[in-house]
DNA sequence: TTGAAAGCGCTAACAA
DNA sequence: TTGTTAGCGCTTTCAA
């Protein structure tokens, strides 16, 4: 009679099947030369038990930890929420698929000691960096640790592997298909200055509004500053406003439906990022349409690559769709 | 001369020190009997290197992993990621003081295969469920492993340790504070019933409006749900209206802002719940607050204690205030 | 108070 | 194709 309680191991497969230890192993991890019948035999019946390998100890075998890290801001606003969420879920997907799980660090601002923790404590083999900023000392501090790891989003940094949407593109084409609408003045509204993005859409912006009037009301960073800068642009006179991301467009939609103002008829309204903040607002809103999860799933993928030594390419871009609606007509 | 490049062990700096490895170790750990001077050295000169211990080895000595799994639904609505955010940063900062690392799994309605996933691979030493619902497969699937978890809200299942604010109490109070101010007639507007908190708010609710008349519109899923309520409630004459939390009153003001009713003139407003999402609406909406980091941290460090195999209470409540403001006025 | 030695459960040369 | 054996880096008896 077996104990019952004991957790199993490689060693008590290979006695009850009568084969050595390293034969299990090797039917697992399919590693190695071995009879394609003992292998379906061992997996067979692991399979029936329910054996699961120790992690622990094939981590320390293989010094690795089969977890990734995920590295978010701990601070982050309200409006990115969903896209980290979303990003996420796609990490995790591709990661459980390779075998892998998901830590998660926390870092605030230049504080990043959430990261250190993990990466000092070994408890990962790379890291997914889910925001990247200006000057970022999670990509200094990940360089000088040589860490396999990826940035979602984009950075001006060398040498780093990243993954990002197409916002250039993507914000030139919807601002050039504004620009065709014959608008005579155009506004952009935009939010921090430290994000890489946000400077990205400005481009974009410019690229593609050519030569219409237009200017910019930047570094908003809350509800008071876009009211401020909704209250300058129709001041301003402007017949268009394009909004840097979703949660600037959901308050430039509800100041101007509180003011009265007629939109699309006086003012035309687009933003540069969609989400669900913005579904349910009348009149629904043209805007730039990206996929998160695609993103993370993407970003985990190449990662898993790296840390397998494979090399990656440095930089992916992913792409967009244009949604024109009611808010641009 | 070393190999630079070779991670160090407790090995290296037994040797280094003229001691023993398991004087190290020891040293490390804390446990067992050491000279205090000898453990000072050692930890003195750990330090000085920056060395830290494999925890793929430790864990595998003591069959711990030192991670514990945070489990969220991913396909959560926006109204509810803050409060997770504030929550897993409770959670991480906690594990963090006590050595633990937080791992993160996923899960969708009853598909609670992420959270298999890393109890089955014995990646983490405990589980804390950042949501309970009504029936939840989540957890029957942990009671019947018998590995340790808690719950961050309440569940009518017994003998699981739950931590959560105390919304009863709470409800009641905010809903008799509202009582008091002579309110003819009050409607709930009300969330998805298979949330155990929204029950709970609920049943606050009756408790503290007491005679005063008074109906329900409950489980609103979206915007459409929200603003019928809202209208059902206007032509049934209602002059204050409770939300039960604080997407539904986001929307509940905008509705009437929108509408032109007068808050709190022609109608009252109070929230069950408070987060980011109100703040910035006009008027300030009278409401319940709590603190979801707290709710965090102390479900972390409840869940650490039962996993060191001590007593903890089955069930934690922790405090909240009301927040009075001019929608109530 | 410290040390020696035997694991923890797996992987990976190297042999057979 | 399979098995033997020596680790991976730490903890934990047991002895000194």
């Amino acid at each position: 009679m077996e104990d019952l309680n004991k957790t199993l191991t490689i060693d008590d497969i290979a006695r009850e099947l009568g084969i050595s230890k390293t034969t299990v192993s090797r039917s697992i991890s399919g590693k190695g030369r071995i009879g394609a019948e003992t292998r379906k035999r061992v997996l067979d019946y692991i399979d029936a038990i329910g054996f699961k390998p120790n992690p622990q100890a094939r981590g320390l075998a293989q010094s690795r930890s089969y977890n990734i890290g995920w590295i978010i801001p701990g601070d982050s606003e309200l409006s990115s929420l969903s896209f980290f969420q979303r990003c996420m879920q796609g990490v995790i997907d591709v990661a459980a698929k390779k075998d892998s799980d998901v830590l998660i660090g926390a870092v605030n601002g230049n504080n990043i000691s959430g990261l250190k923790r993990i990466v000092e404590n070994q408890k990962v083999d790379g890291v997914i960096l889910g925001q990247s900023l200006r000057k970022d000392p999670a990509i200094a501090y990940l360089k000088e640790k040589k860490l396999p790891f990826v940035v979602v989003g984009s950075t001006e940094v060398k040498g780093v592997v990243q993954v990002d949407n197409d916002h250039l593109a993507a914000c030139s084409e919807l601002s050039s298909i504004i620009r065709m609408k014959n608008v005579r003045f155009v506004s952009l509204i935009g939010g921090d200055r430290s994000k890489v993005v946000n400077e990205t859409r400005r481009k974009g912006f410019e690229a593609g509004i050519g030569s219409v009037k237009h200017n910019e009301y930047v570094n908003c960073s809350n509800v008071a500053d876009i009211e401020r800068a909704v209250e300058a642009a129709l001041s301003d006179g402007v017949d268009c406003i394009i909004c840097e991301d979703d949660y600037i467009c959901f308050y430039v939609m509800s100041k101007l439906r509180r003011d009265g103002v007629d939109i699309p008829g006086r003012i035309k309204v687009a933003s540069f990022y969609n989400s669900r903040m913005l579904e349910g607002i009348q009149p629904a809103v043209t805007s730039l349409q990206y996929d998160p999860m695609e993103l993370g799933e993407k970003a985990c993928s190449i990662l898993l690559d790296m840390i397998e030594g494979n090399e990656v390419p440095e930089r992916t871009l992913l792409g967009y769709e244009v949604i024109l609606k009611a808010s641009t007509q």
